[in-house]
RNA sequence: UGGGAUAUGGUGCAACGGCAGCACACCAGACUUUGAAUCUGUGGAUCUUGGUUCGAAUCCAGGUAUCCCAGCCA
């Protein structure tokens, strides 16, 4: 166990101390039980973080278990997605990895135990019928013609419904509870319903009929001997009927702790958004980087330790909220910034000319990998007469503290020489198409003789070794910061630019970059390669931006 | 009077009858060969009304707001 450097626990923890204290459970074993129909998304992350991590930290155990009850929307593509990206953030089931699908044979022989206490029966009522009879929040619901069959009858029925005889929405089996209950989900609920088609991915056409959520779950809970059930919220009003079947089969009964989900600021998380993002083409596919998908998220070049310390910093209760995506941010930043490369890339190149540099002279200057860290060590840059900067660094005529090149001024090229601008050159339409500069050989490797300083310090490449590359900048999907909101309304707030694609270049070190790695572009953010990228075009995906004081300054002036 | 849950700075999370604290964001400054990072500092919160108590974010009662529940989805 644990002991927290922080002593505040939050409220899973500390029922779970209690239960381990009174001995109510001897250990911890928890279970993450995804279905598999989608992508794992940052609210997964969440979810499971709090059932692998709680396991670790007690030295006890997390079950990875597929909730593969409902034939019609799964698939083994996403079974395997699914397992790649728990794997991805560091998590380990062993060999215990688990089907609902498994356990179909024992929980249909818990199910005739239940007809035979005469605690279920099977319903012939049309699927309108038992909406109609389930009642309102505010009435009761009236009780099925069918609620007291024998339990010969029932027994028969079933093993029919079963065996196929039966068509699809013709009968159901369902536990007899109570249909006066205010709990909704005790109104009689639906054990069994029947499928014949698609076959099962697990099972084929062994199964005609499939267990529900609530006669699965806890079910399958307490076959694996799990301690702790930890979920979402929304089945805090599932727990009385969690309760209530293991109950009434007299079987081990695990302890459900719900938490509240995870929902991000200018984000949608909910499956059936995610889907029409991708389906309507918002986006390029469940992988693009502006996906909160963990495999997104991976493409856009967030770490696993990222995620998790974001996890981390969230908490755990159980109040509604919203998380500010700067959180989310802020967290890569931290990472990022400790262990990744420094490398130059010129976004938007403006072509500067060094007059007083000798035509044909080439320099090898050092720069260091990573300045906070200087086991990263060095790489040599070459410098020449021509080099590109940022159009962002260059202003014919500057704003107020604006420190960085513009006619008359000296700035320092990171880790080569000042510069100071001479003169200009236009094209047609006006536009600043040439900088012509002079330099002070005195200022090798940037530092000046005379000790004289510069306010600004600005990246640069030679133009002959420079390498074509292309960025593609992310900015968030959209513009309102709770999207959710509303069914449609998360499409009309889309951000039409939340990805901007530039050519430009990079150091030409970075042309052999492979797939995943990372660099801090400096002084302009985070980058990861992507899998687009050719011998010829690397392909850089912004993870993230750095922080830019600037912008927010230039901002405030314009304000005025 | 359907049932269940939750209310603490802008956003989250703590404080478990005894000085309301932490992170992110915001703002100011120091430092800086990244206007980054780092460091320092400022401001700002207990849903509401009553009650219990020497003392209430915490306990009690009422009110209000928000979330979940009427799938043969999970």
């Amino acid at each position: 166990m644990s002991q927290d450097e922080d002593k505040s626990i939050d409220f899973i923890r500390e029922a779970i101390n209690d239960d381990l204290k009174s001995g109510r459970y001897t250990k911890v074993h928890t279970r993450f039980p995804p279905e598999p129909n989608g992508y794992l998304h940052i609210g997964h992350a969440k979810a499971l973080t709090i059932s692998f991590g709680i396991a670790e930290e007690y030295g006890g155990q997390c079950n990875l278990r597929f909730d593969d009850t409902n034939p019609a929307k799964e698939n083994i593509e996403f079974v395997n997605s699914i397992k790649e990206d728990i794997h991805w953030l560091g998590f380990d089931w062993e060999d215990r990895e688990f089907f609902a699908s498994s356990y179909f044979d024992k929980l249909y022989s818990w199910a005739i135990r239940l007809i035979e206490k005469g605690k279920a029966y099977v319903d012939d009522q049309s699927q309108e019928d038992v909406k109609e009879n389930r009642g309102t929040l505010t009435e009761s619901g009236k009780e099925s013609p069918y609620r007291n069959r024998s339990v010969e009858e029932n027994i028969d029925l079933l093993n029919r419904m079963k065996n196929g005889e039966f068509p699809d929405g013709s009968r159901v089996l369902r536990a007899k509870i109570d249909m006066a209950s205010p709990n909704m989900n005790l109104r009689d609920p639906v054990m069994y319903r029947i499928i014949h088609e698609p076959p099962h991915h697990r099972t084929g056409n062994k199964w005609c009929i499939y267990p529900m959520y609530d006669w699965a779950h806890g079910q399958n809970d307490s076959m694996e001997g799990i301690t702790h059930s930890l979920c979402d919220l929304a089945y805090e009003n599932h727990r009385p009927l969690y309760e209530w079947f293991l109950d009434e089969l007299g079987e081990y009964k695990p302890r459900q702790i719900e938490f509240a989900r995870l929902n991000l600021s200018f984000t949608v998380l909910s499956k059936r958004k995610l889907l029409r993002l991708v389906k309507e083409g918002f986006v390029k596919g469940w992988d693009d980087p502006r996906m909160p998908t963990l495999c997104g998220l991976r493409r856009r070049g967030y770490t696993p330790e990222a995620i998790k310390d974001f996890i981390k910093r969230v908490g755990v209760a159980k109040n509604f909220s919203i998380i500010d995506v700067a959180l989310l941010e802020s967290a890569i930043r931290d990472d990022l910034n400790l262990h990744s490369l420094r490398r130059m890339a010129v976004l938007k190149p403006l072509k500067v000319i060094i007059d007083n540099y000798p035509e044909q002279q080439v320099e090898e200057l050092d720069a260091e990998n990573n300045p906070g860290d200087p086991e990263a060590g060095t790489r040599k840059i070459p410098f020449s007469r021509v080099i590109y900067i940022d159009q962002e660094d260059f202003r014919e005529t500057p704003p107020p503290k604006y420190y960085r090149l513009f006619p008359g001024n000296e700035v320092r090229l990171r880790y080569a020489y000042y510069i100071k601008c001479t003169d200009i050159v236009k094209d047609n339409n006006g536009e600043v198409i040439e900088v012509h500069c002079t330099y002070d050989p005195d200022s090798y490797g940037g530092k000046s003789k005379d000790g004289r300083k510069v306010k600004a310090t600005i990246h640069w490449l030679s133009e002959t070794q420079a390498r074509s590359a292309e960025f593609r900048l992310y900015d968030r999907l959209f513009l309102e910061e709770n999207p959710e909101d509303g069914e449609d309304g998360f499409l009309s707030c889309i951000n039409p630019d939340s990805l901007t694609i530039l050519n430009g270049y990079v150091e030409p070190s970075l042309s052999v970059a492979k797939a995943g790695e990372k660099f801090q572009f400096e002084r302009v953010g985070f980058f990861s390669v992507d899998p687009d990228s050719t011998a010829e075009l690397p392909v850089f995906n912004r993870t993230v931006s750095l922080r830019d004081t600037w912008s927010k300054i230039e901002k405030q002036q314009q304000n005025q």
